[in-house]
DNA sequence: CAGTGGTCTAGACCACTCA
DNA sequence: GAGTGGTCTAGACCACTGA
């Protein structure tokens, strides 16, 4: 493999290792270089460049954390198939995973409530039987399409439902609250839809739903909602992108 | 932070960093660290084991990568919250999965032949009615319950149904060829169990089961597997890590 | 065999934090 | 100003690959 004719600035405050690195995503990012291609070995650049071999090693090191190349010892290293986007699961409201698929989202709130946490809260969450949650029950839309109701307990904000139905979006709420959300758990399973889930969702009772809840934390580890989902399965699948 | 006491055996062939970071893994997965305590400096960490500041820093780089810890210029080096498991979500087979749950995975092998691809294979993977695939179908049981089926198809591999039932590992034999799965998509939806499936799992027929199908490819992007199964929801849930 | 990535050394200077 | 992590150097030996 010949060199490749690369950028690097050293009088730049931009890190060494950080400009190769970047350089190498543009050329993958741009197609320049395919999946597939063989890099220079860590050997060349460092002496094309004259770059430490530790510091090309760490360049290196990121673009395989971040999936654009992999390395095969004896071998060389490579460029990594782009098939998938480089994006791991993510925090994400309805709307935008709504929007993300190109569809419509809206809402009817059919519950807006202060009630105490649900036994299940308690325990992941550590509160007790005296802390109050606000209750937000929503039937949620695609396309004037029912695909899910949605049961959101919060810990910790209030605000009116009129609120709610102007800003549309209980993230940005919470943000404008400076409460960010920063980890959560989603656990998915299969239920059968019972009498009231069906009717909302204009299911037969029994039908299989897509159940989902899932907890959210902000930065402090400071448990912020709980939200358990139902999903008309036809209308609405998970996908999710993995990694070895 | 006074000077932890780890065990780093230099004349083991595993890698040093490799050693410290595991040691400090534990320490965290044990509690004897907790969130929020500061780390030993890295100079300190250099000093008391005697290993170079870069053998260091190798290994708190992928402690910071798993999530374990995070970084703080001029400040110090702190065990992160713990409140998710280390893990994103990864291409994993099922026995690792059901290690991980500590339960005992075993398997019955129900069908084992040559077929065409499926259309949803032809589609998604670009393969042709010509092109054979060998298709597996496997009852899936964790301590020696039934909970799922898989069906896999695998494309470019052949092998035979003794090596399949000796080595227990749909990966290892992969790995054996030198193929290794770099990426996948996963979908999880919910269904109601057919009759054959709902027999095998032990449930009345229109159950609902979660079904996920998942498609695989190696770092070149060639097609490798592609597995339906369906699951006993009771019995399976799937759960996910998110972060913002 | 030469070439590759994997690991490791023993230093260096820098920007940053905090007392 | 002392201590921290962030970057960087210029080498070394190893295990592995492939011709």
């Amino acid at each position: 493999m010949s060199i490749l004719n690369l950028n690097i600035d050293r009088s730049s405050p931009v890190p060494i290792y950080y400009q190769l690195k970047q350089e190498i995503e543009n050329l993958i990012e741009t197609g320049e270089l395919s999946p597939g291609d063989t890099l220079p070995s860590e050997n060349e650049f460092s002496k094309a460049y004259s770059i430490s071999p530790m510091t090309v090693r760490q360049a290196m090191s990121e673009l395989v954390n971040d999936g654009y190349i992999h390395r095969e010892r004896g071998r060389g290293t490579f460029v990594s198939s782009r098939r998938l986007a480089h994006t791991l699961d993510r925090l994400m409201s309805f709307s935008e995973d709504m929007q993300n698929r190109d569809l419509t989202p809206s809402s009817q709130i059919l519950i807006f409530e202060e009630t105490p946490p649900p036994m299940k809260v308690m325990r992941h969450a550590n509160l007790s039987s005296s802390d109050r949650l606000l209750r937000i029950r929503r039937l949620r839309l695609a396309d004037d399409q029912p695909v899910g109701l949605h049961d959101t307990y919060l810990h910790g904000v209030t605000f009116s439902q009129e609120e709610l139905e102007t800003t549309q979006s209980l993230y940005r709420i919470l943000e404008n609250r400076g409460i960010q959300l920063a980890e959560g758990v989603k656990t998915i399973e299969a239920v059968a839809a019972e009498e009231d889930v069906a009717a909302l969702l204009g299911l037969q009772p029994g039908s299989p739903l897509l159940q989902t809840t899932q907890f959210s934390w902000d930065h402090m580890g400071n448990f912020v909602e709980f939200v358990i989902a139902h999903y008309h399965s036809d209308l609405y699948q998970y996908t999710i992108q993995l990694r070895r």
